[in-house]
RNA sequence: GGUUCUGUAGCUCAGCUGGUAGAGCAGUACACUUUUAAUGUACGGGUCCUGGGUUCGAAUCCCAGCGGAGCCA
């Protein structure tokens, strides 16, 4: 059996007294609304006598009754509203069933209702909807945790009673997070307004939004694990995208002069504050630019995202004030090694560096190359202390094998990465359209793949095929789109800004049925 | 993977050196026609995460497992 609590029990036979009134506790009909919370309470004036035929729906979130008259809260998606229901004014005849036992007895909190009347502002100034018509537009039967709140006399801060924190039951069932915690669904909407800022300012520019396939036959793009799975038509494995940098390549090929996508990307990794399996990269392409270019566009379109979101450069971050107005830190990779360690690294072979990693306590294992032991060095030692956002250029090849070779320094590509509040939040270069360069880059991973490493690409021939054809020069950047909306709208884990973050299975209760012995 | 914390009523939590569970809110009943954490009185509500062990006796102590969070790799 299922184990319901005592007040699910109630409100499913309050469900049933409901239909023996003769009423449906879940309504096909539309129910019109003309107004909301918000609306209503920006613009209320008494004296304009304004919003006197309203109608509004939503939840039912407190209800204070004081005998033949009551005192409830209706929340829409735009807050909350308070509503006063007088008995006799919705029961205007004889018969006073529908305040005495629907609305005082068999309404609940959570449950949505509709309702019309005029908005007026009671004694103590709350402004509020006389309630003329009151309708059950659907029942709720679950109690949802309640969560009441105060404005300190004192101090003028909304204290919060019972707030419902538990981040396990948060992140399982984000539908009541968003209920009780309306900050929640700021963050939201802050993350969508950063995607539509990017979005405006991408169109703008006049590239393309395009679409380009999850399920691929060869992962690329990225050092990423990715997930595996099987197309039965075909007969043949699939891989999750980890990035889909190698398409909109193919696309630069093709003769488009500039693409981008914001794509879901799936990886096949640990889990952190930082991780999830799936998570949302924008990759933008552009034809005859470098990376130097691509470098200023990010500075642009970055602070036009904290402009667009918080109207000013400033964003406050934890204990930081990341400041992202034009123009931005920029070092090489070298230099800010040598910056925040002391030691220069740029002509080391493999056995120096090892031991410099060494004496900087930096963990390595064998099967790392020259480029992922200053990648370590780095991420170590200077990745962190990066707050403000700081461009690092210059990379080694070995760690970039699908960047251009550096114009003027051997060994190095031309890439950046910009770093914000001790994490990349993008990264990008001048792209590699040598088809002769890329086949050995690819067969230079498929060694370290040999040696051990798991996140080595693989070799993509029609990628190379399409890089014969001739590609122009081109600017390609990716950027985290979770990382970005973490540090724009403050969040300390990716789970807060991701609406059903990846989670363990949970157990649920379920009927215990004894398994069939075989 | 290592380590620390954590799991008790619908929600937030208390529960001491072991004696079969408490509070506030929510719920139920009654009262109350401008309240707002409404109020007053009364009442009901529990797989103490799961499984073992120690014990006369376990929410509590021990072991294992499961879920979650933090830190580290």
């Amino acid at each position: 059996m299922i184990h319901l609590s005592e007040q699910e029990l109630l409100r499913r036979q309050k469900l049933d007294e409901l239909k023996a009134l003769g009423i449906e506790p879940y309504p096909s009909e539309l129910f019109d609304v003309n107004f909301s919370a918000q609306e209503i309470h920006d613009n209320y004036h008494p004296e304009l006598n304004n919003f006197q035929e309203v109608a509004l729906a939503g939840r039912l979130m407190t209800v204070r009754v004081m005998g033949k008259a009551s005192f409830a809260e209706l929340m829409d998606s735009s807050g909350r509203i308070q509503l006063y229901v007088n008995r006799d004014e919705i029961c205007p005849g004889e018969d006073k069933t529908l305040y005495n036992t629907v609305f005082k007895k068999l309404l609940d909190l959570g449950d949505f209702i509709g309702v019309k009347g005029h908005v007026f502002k009671t004694q103590v100034g709350e402004t509020s909807i006389h309630v003329k018509e009151l309708t059950l537009l659907a029942k709720a039967l679950r109690p949802l945790p309640v969560v009441k709140e105060r404005i300190d006399e004192a101090t003028g801060e909304k204290v919060v009673y019972d707030a419902f924190t538990d981040p396990e039951q948060r992140y399982r069932q984000r539908y009541v997070d968003m209920v009780v915690n309306p900050q929640v669904r700021d963050t939201f909407i802050k993350r969508t307004q950063l995607v539509q800022a990017m979005r405006n300012y991408l169109n703008d520019k006049g590239y393309l939004e395009v679409e380009t396939p999850i399920l691929q036959p060869l992962y690329g793009g990225a050092a990423a694990r990715p997930f595996k799975t099987h197309h039965n038509t075909l007969d043949m494995t699939l891989y999750l995208r980890i990035a889909n940098e190698l398409y909109l390549k193919r696309l630069i090929v093709g003769g488009f002069d500039g693409v981008y996508e914001f794509s879901k990307d799936f990886r096949n990794e640990g889990m952190s504050r930082f991780h999830n399996p799936e998570f949302t990269q924008m990759e933008l392409y552009v034809a005859y630019k470098d990376y130097a270019w691509m470098m200023d566009l990010v500075e642009e379109m970055v602070e036009r995202v904290a402009l667009a979101l918080h109207g000013k450069t400033e964003v406050q971050v934890g204990d930081n004030l990341i400041n992202f107005q034009r123009p931005w830190q920029r070092y090489t990779m070298f230099e800010a090694i040598e910056k925040f360690t002391g030691v220069a690294i740029g002509e080391m072979d493999e056995a120096a560096l090892r031991e410099t990693a060494k004496t900087l306590k930096v963990g390595l294992d064998p099967s790392m190359g020259k480029s992922k032991i200053i990648d370590e060095i780095f991420g170590e030692h200077v990745e962190p202390k990066l707050i403000q956002p700081t461009f690092i250029t210059d990379y080694p090849v070995e760690m970039s094998p699908l960047a251009k070779k550096h114009r003027d320094h051997p060994g190095l590509v031309e890439r950046f990465e910009a770093i914000c509040n001790g994490k990349e939040i993008c990264n990008a270069f001048s792209e590699l359209n040598d088809p002769i360069d890329q086949r050995q880059r690819f067969e230079d991973q498929l060694e370290l793949g040999k040696r051990g490493d798991t996140e080595a690409m693989v070799l993509d021939e029609d990628f190379l095929r399409a890089l014969e054809y001739g590609m122009p020069p081109t600017a390609g950047l990716g950027i985290g789109i979770d990382r970005l909306s973490m540090i724009m709208t403050n969040s300390h884990s990716i789970q807060d800004v991701l609406f059903f973050p990846q989670m363990r299975p949970e157990v649920v209760a379920q009927e215990k049925t004894q398994p069939s012995a075989s």
